[in-house]
DNA sequence: CAACGACAAATTATCGATAATTTATCGCTT
DNA sequence: AAGCGATAAATTATCGATAATTTGTCGTTG
């Protein structure tokens, strides 16, 4: 005869499991993120309440909140009674934004290398492991899974950050990472080259084990200016070079 | 006789001149952050959108609005479906606050040394004597005019910036600096050491005319780590010690 | 004929009410 | 008496409607 388990549960705390579903403002907000981040929305689309409230089936405060939040974040801009838009982009905003992430990504770094254990270098190798396989299913299947591929890169370089233990330079890192993806797909929707930057997670992670800080450093600085690439010709501001 | 100017100007500019007045939301989110930062709200006060409401005479909207912006920004925290509360401070988080400050505002720092003008030097001498002269009629008038200083100490610091010209560094330090100075309120109310903090004003303003990076960057960094006086001592959460 | 003012249309900001969810209260069971 | 379930109270999240503001249109005027 089979054994009966019971498990004793109230209402309580079988509500808490349940009903963790995401706020409609969170709906909003994530997809409206994902528009303006992938460039669907281009720069300077204006964001009109009342035909996001239709395209995303829900009212005007959650819509609001979201566009809110966005914009405390910088990821969309407000002007009273003028309603909201997609940030304009230029090169020199771009350029402002890898140079403090340079700066903040390689102070972080070191401060991982420095103070961080062996539960660090596990969960780094374990990201990198992650990341290269899907570079190594794209190649192999010959379609691009970048969707999923960037996914993982952010979680490496956010394995790498989390070793410093700092709250603050992780929020302020999120931001500016998020930004520049905004800029590397809008100015270079169709190439991505993927060699060089495989060697420099290469390169970084190598530096990381070795515990050397100074190539862990240089390696992540010339890492991260790469998505100046293409920005540094011109200077003015543009949008949407070809398609 | 006096002359008679006729100056045209359509009702469209007019409204255009007139109407600048912020929006509800923007009122309450002021109203908000000068409580929370100021300490009349302590850590961990939940923000319950009817009270503030009736408080402030708006609707909810304009406050959850409100509420939701300083959430992206740190000085509120939420949690879904059990609303909005002012965030409990730690003494670990206050050192992660000024270590990033300190990283960035270093650097901006000897930016603006280095690629500043005149003009520029002309700013930082302005911002520091409209600082100093408030010193001066506080010590004068036995008074503290702390609400007024503590405006002229953040366009000091902001002046300083200013001169590197980047965007973000002057977002994020503005976030950190309104992080550090809610910290220092809470921690250290009563006490307010004067004395050795505008001799740190001095060093740097000295080093910045001589355009002494090192000595800037020094001075500057020493300044910054006041902040953390009071709470090197100990290492766990805590409330507001005395008061 | 460029600029103006007035009216109309579109859009944003705000409010008050309703639905959904969490927290508190209280007999009842084991 | 400790814990459970059910109901009541409090609070949050969301909606639809209204007020306020901006933008567009078009004769008229200097």
């Amino acid at each position: 005869m089979a054994k009966v388990i019971k498990i004793k549960i109230g209402v309580r705390e079988l509500g808490q499991l349940l009903a963790k579903s995401e706020s409609l403002t969170e709906r909003a907000y994530r997809s409206l993120r994902h528009d303006i981040m992938s460039g669907i929305l281009e720069p300077d689309t204006p964001l009109r309440v009342e035909h996001l409230k239709k395209q995303l089936g829900v009212g005007s405060s959650p819509i609001r909140e979201a566009l809110s939040r966005l914009a405390a974040e910088g990821l969309v801009v407000s002007e009273l009674n003028r309603g909201f838009r997609v940030p304009v982009v230029t090169y020199d905003d771009l350029r402002d934004i890898v140079a403090q992430r340079k700066l903040i990504e390689c102070n972080t770094l070191r401060e991982a290398i420095l103070n961080s254990d062996e539960q660090w270098e596990a969960e780094v190798i374990a990201a990198y492991h992650r990341m290269t396989k899907v570079e190594e299913r794209g190649l192999a299947e010959g379609l691009n899974p970048w969707e999923e591929w960037e996914e993982r890169h952010r979680e490496f370089h956010e394995a790498l950050m989390s070793g410093a233990g700092s709250t603050w330079a992780s929020k302020m890192l999120r931001q500016l990472y998020d930004q520049g993806d905004r800029y590397r797909r809008i100015y270079r929707s169709d190439a991505f080259i993927v060699p060089c930057i495989q060697n420099d997670h290469k390169l970084i992670l190598d530096a990381v084990l070795a515990r050397d800080v100074d190539a862990a450093l240089a390696a992540m600085g010339n890492h991260v200016e790469r998505l100046n690439e293409g920005a540094d010709k011109s200077t003015g501001p543009h949008l949407k070079p070809d398609n």
